[in-house]
DNA sequence: CAAATTCTTTGATCCAGATCAACCTGATGC
DNA sequence: GCATCAGGTTGATCTGGATCAAAGAATTTG
């Protein structure tokens, strides 16, 4: 999990910092794929793609929120990641993905078609580090999200899923104040990001917020009031592991 | 997680394939890192890296098994990761990890310098390309770990677990039989590979001896019996979600 | 605005797996 | 050979979260 956003720069033609395509919009890269660029939106709940799917787009994340999910035979399921604005869904050398991807919340994506995303990624080696970087940064979230779904308890995941979505968010534009932010996602979405049911995920985050570590007016709109009470809450250590 | 073992071929100068560092060594990239190569060993039980130590090397698993894992504030732990002979350690532009590698057992890695490795990334695109393709495919088999941890019962984990190790094992020249393999972790090792606790990896491995489905003579050595009834008991769906 | 629908909360009960506690078994050392 | 010790099994009990159930909000629809 990654305390720092990136410091990704404003793409000139794009409401929105090209993360995971590029980290130096300001040199241009994707302007060679300027007119292939298109955007789709989806509505809350819309599968985006499914599990075994050619990946025919590459896309960034403009607004909203999609998840990535495994199934298991009896219908069973569990997120493995959550796609943000600037996250990116499609990587070099995959033609195929392995998980679905739905629209969480009403989603737009900025889709490249995958052929000259691929041409740009082979002749433009920063990209394709770029792109390693990302992977990477990917690999160490679903660690983290590894070692919270095996051995921390339902406190523990709540808060930490707390601490994370307002790391990842409350730098952004909507951020309505110090540590308000918006929790687009129902109950159930959660329990499906923290392994739980959405019983507890209710029961928990009430709970916190009868200890006055959080707070929330509309159902939809939250406070952490503790901070640091909130850190103590997830069971990581003083610095949360944070690599950069 | 990946059936297929990556064809790569022996490199001539190591006893091993050198999975992750080279897909074709019979291309002779390592060569030029050819005498910046060393051999390190550790015991059973030794630590090889601790989290946040900068990598000076990368290196190959030549032999034996080691495990990646993170630890909460009050000691509980989780293996993020296992590492067989060939997996890799390291990654180019990461001079720090975020997790403890310890030696599951006796343990002989193959070492280079990381300064003159990241740069035959550097000079090397297929390289480099490798790389990434080994990136992705430790992000996939960390999300069906995520899928397993967050939602797969006690029974559903150890059969899982069993049939990835055979998978990943029973290629290996070390392989005494069809389906029989060696079983180097103890009983505490996988519980935290798992999610579990020992005893209930002890209840189930003999829950499932007990219906024909495994057997072992010795306590290190299992034979799979019905591995029909192995997948059966994973919860994954017919073809377990294989990409390649 | 009422009705329908989708989320959320809250309570009561249950159970898979954790925890606690012996005891067993095989390997290593002296 | 016996002692020690690290792992493994097996049983009894406990408990955190799941499951089942029902009753509130909020939001959408007509």
């Amino acid at each position: 999990m990654q305390i720092a956003l990136t410091a990704a720069v404003r793409c000139a033609e794009c409401p929105i910092r090209h993360r995971a395509v590029c980290a130096r919009c300001d040199d241009d890269e994707l302007s060679q794929l300027e007119g292939m660029k298109t955007y789709k939106t989806f509505k809350a709940g819309q599968p985006i793609l499914w599990r075994g799917d050619d990946l025919v787009f590459v896309a960034s994340v403009v607004q909203g929120v999609a998840a990535l999910s495994k199934t298991l035979e009896d219908g069973r399921t569990q997120m493995v990641g959550l796609l943000l604005p600037s996250d990116f869904i499609g990587r070099p050398g995959r033609g195929q993905i392995d998980f679905d991807v739905t629209a969480t919340t009403d989603v737009t994506l900025c889709c490249f078609e995958r052929k000259p995303f691929e041409k740009l990624v082979d002749d433009t080696p920063h990209v394709a580090q770029r792109l390693m970087e990302l992977a990477l940064d990917e690999l160490d979230a679903a660690r983290d999200w590894m070692l919270l779904l095996g051995r921390k308890t339902a406190r523990e995941k709540i808060a930490t899923f707390i601490q994370m979505f307002v790391r990842r968010t409350h730098t952004d534009e909507q951020a309505a104040g110090p540590d308000q932010f918006n929790m687009p996602m129902t109950r159930d979405q959660i329990a499906n990001y923290l392994g739980l049911t959405l019983e507890t995920v209710s029961r928990q985050f009430n709970s916190l917020k009868k200890e006055g570590v959080i707070s929330f007016g509309d159902r939809k709109t939250f406070t952490v009031v503790d901070m640091a009470a909130l850190h103590n809450a997830t069971g990581d250590d003083a610095d949360g592991g944070m690599i950069d």
